[in-house]
DNA sequence: GTTAGCATGTAAGGAGTTACATGATTTT
DNA sequence: AAAATCATGTAACTCCTTACATGCTAAC
């Protein structure tokens, strides 16, 4: 199963987290608040919610919605069509506990940084620290190769280039600073991140068209 | 053929635009330069290559580097792996123009964007305003999109959703501004964007790895 | 009355990554 | 002497988007 389909998962078994959804809402959430999935179209989240149901770790819900509350999956008898409610099972709430809780080098890219930051009110303290620095860590390191680069090339680039490199750079840097105070924060177990002065690019929620 | 793929041989004609390359290094510079190409594999590139070439737009040429300026392509005969050094045609100069002039909706995109950002300097002015214009219209859109989320969600969410929320607010607003100077610079026909004082996420380029 | 949005799906096709294969050369 | 990097390629597998099919409801 390819990376990116158990990003998918996890972020589906995180907004179920939430509350119970059906498909059609799922993926408008997935589109805007997550950055990763915009663009998600049925053709992948239908195929995942039916795994995800197979594996045990959510179930159809009836749809309670408009009229009677009937109670029971499939049509909702009076009204709208038959809109499946998606619910997690006690085994899908700790398997997703066991994704939020692992975090690698991949949770360090752009995608899965931004999927596992939307969960992190449900993520241990310890775990979140881990994230922001491997986080941190990841920026920085580009950072160092923007700037070997931009010395490398001194004057050999037009104009434009160069903008879109010190463009780049200052994001880096602004997203750096950005995950510092998150971190300090997170240090002083002071979870309110109130100010968030500094921010930056690559949370990649620019790319977002949140929530819609 | 796919939009991305489109992308990719509009971005390998810019490239061999600037000067001949063979494939490894070609790779290189997708990877690092252009942020749409990070983790770009071989398995995309060369067919890519081939098929620019049964199009006409490139053409094989001979390995100048190492020792003897053979001339012919295909084997450098003294020194190392013969590498397929890869030229411009006519035609593919010319190919590349119109792609670079075709600017519409799909180039406000963040790939896109970058991609077209990238090869500025052999753009025309009118075009590279369009573009930029364009680009900072759909930034704005999903600025009012978050603005209104915000006002909706109102306290509904945890600190780090609303911390996440912020960061892309202000990224966003960063970009337009960089984008605003860039707008009025070309206004004034001064090519000289020597400022860039503030700048921003989404280029897109704080996700690349920049020229390693 | 007609368009747009809600709501769930399927089928086909393309496209790209992964993994593999190969071998020279430079660095450690 | 080994490991890393240069360098080119192929094949299979997977996955995802695109397009289609269907039908209800709300708004215009």
């Amino acid at each position: 199963m390819s990376r990116r389909r158990e990003l998918l998962e996890f972020a589906v078994l995180g907004l179920l987290h939430e509350s119970p959804m059906h498909g059609y809402e799922l993926r408008k959430r997935l589109n805007t608040a997550l950055g990763a999935f915009r663009a998600l179209s049925y053709g992948s989240l239908y195929p995942c919610l039916r795994e995800l149901v197979g594996k045990g770790w959510i179930f159809e819900a009836s749809g309670e919605q408009t009229g009677l509350g009937s109670g029971i999956a499939e049509l909702a008898v009076g009204s709208r069509r038959a809109r499946i409610v998606y619910e997690l099972t006690a085994d899908g709430k700790e398997h997703f506990q066991d994704l939020a809780e692992s975090a690698g080098p991949a949770s360090w890219d752009d995608e899965e940084f931004d999927v596992h930051f939307a969960f992190f009110a449900r993520t241990q303290a310890e775990v979140r620290l881990r994230i922001l620095e491997g986080r941190r860590s990841r920026l920085e390191e580009r950072l160092a190769n923007i700037r070997t680069a931009s010395v490398r090339n001194r004057e050999r680039l037009d104009l434009y280039t160069t903008a879109l490199q010190r463009h780049g750079e200052e994001s880096a840097e602004r997203e750096v600073r950005w995950l510092e105070e998150l971190i300090s924060a997170e240090r002083r177990g002071i979870t309110g991140t109130t100010g968030t002065t500094g921010t930056t690019g690559t949370t990649g929620i620019t790319h977002n068209e949140p929530l819609a």
